[in-house]
DNA sequence: CAATCAATCTTGACAGTGTCAAAATATCGT
DNA sequence: ACGATATTTTGACACTGTCAAGATTGATTG
């Protein structure tokens, strides 16, 4: 499945090199998070030289901005599902069920996840032009999303759809960090945070 | 002012270099992270060899924990303030100042604040013990402030203190991290996302 | 089909890292 | 004054990212 289109991306000596290094990559990195990856133990791992990983990456921060692109396309991916869901079910129900997925995306992938929205690329590293863009993008669909609920008068909005959506989405994230790294709760108490957390957002008749 | 009690700790051959060390790490990691705060570097710029801090930290990673604790004490600190206030002004002016206060904080030590919450110690590392007992006191102590709130029906709260907490901590670390990491916002837009997350979570005639 | 060329990969090298073991030094209590 | 103990240093090892230069391969063109 995964070799059958193995000519889109041009086979070289090794065969593709950059899909296998992307994929080892993002493996190693859930394990152990992105500092236990190491470009040689890479290269290793995949049984090429130290150095074959830097004709497709200029550099080991360049490789952590591709494994981040991938996590992009899943919550996009996620938020799409939602687009398709909403003509037929109820919108607070989608949103509610939103934040559990994308709670239990985020903590299946934690190492991944820390990679799109932590310091290390955005504050230390410097994030590639096409993962800035596949950000903003997302966060685009996010706000595309919460204008729709606002105007539905599904969820609480004194203010601007752009600061209503900044909230919703600090919290969103907020309670991922909390999660992923385990403090001041358990991975347990996950769904009754979450819930916790809709309500305050939602504007239910209480 | 630092020397004048510098026998408490006793004095060894360079003077007190545990203070020291922890002084200027900090700074180090202020301007650069905790990626950029090499223990041997550290030792230099202090003037002693490069394994001399082993004798006061037992890691790079308890050098960390202990950057850690002093950014705990800090905002132990914030929340004693809210309890002098408590007494003679309204809750729901002291919340909303709390969190402009706490994410100001954050925001002007940043790195000492991903330290204190990030996945570098809590994931990765190994927590200190004290730097656990202190992160849960400072826990308590805010749980303890949102009992306070809810009771006097400042805030919103459909579910127990403890889910309330959690939830209202995650929004105002999650809104931290969002400008921290300069992550679809600006630093500019800080005081109006501030008030927009009070505005969610307050319980006020709207 | 052969020769050139560019893409791909390897080897060697350098400066930097955390940290352990053992040796050296200074300070303190007696 | 002396011996014990706390403090610091030197040496060493196995790692790390990444650059420059050379070797190899596959594709392209004459």
């Amino acid at each position: 499945m995964k070799q059958t289109d193995a000519h889109n991306t041009r086979h070289y000596h090794h065969g593709d090199l950059y899909p296998t290094l992307l994929h080892a990559a993002t493996d190693i990195i859930s394990e152990g998070g992105s500092e236990s990856l190491s470009m040689r133990k890479l290269a290793d791992r995949v049984g090429v030289s130290r150095t074959a990983p830097y004709h497709h990456f200029k550099d080991k921060n360049a490789l952590l901005c591709a494994i981040a692109e991938q996590g992009f396309k899943n919550v996009e991916r996620l938020l799409e599902e939602v687009r398709v869901r909403e003509k037929t079910e109820s919108l607070s129900v989608i949103f509610t069920e939103y934040f559990h997925h994308y709670i239990k995306l985020a903590y299946q992938n934690r190492e991944q996840y820390d990679l799109m929205f932590g310091r290390e690329i955005w504050r230390h590293g410097s994030p590639t032009e096409s993962l800035q863009t596949i950000s903003r993008q997302h966060f685009k669909s996010w706000l595309n999303w919460i204008e729709r609920l606002s105007e539905q008068d599904v969820i609480r909005t004194d203010d601007s759809p752009l600061r209503t959506a900044q909230v919703c989405w600090a919290t969103l994230h907020g309670l991922c960090r909390l999660l992923n790294d385990g403090i001041y709760t358990e991975q347990s108490q996950l769904d009754e945070i979450a819930n916790a957390a809709v309500e305050m957002m939602l504007k239910k008749p209480h």
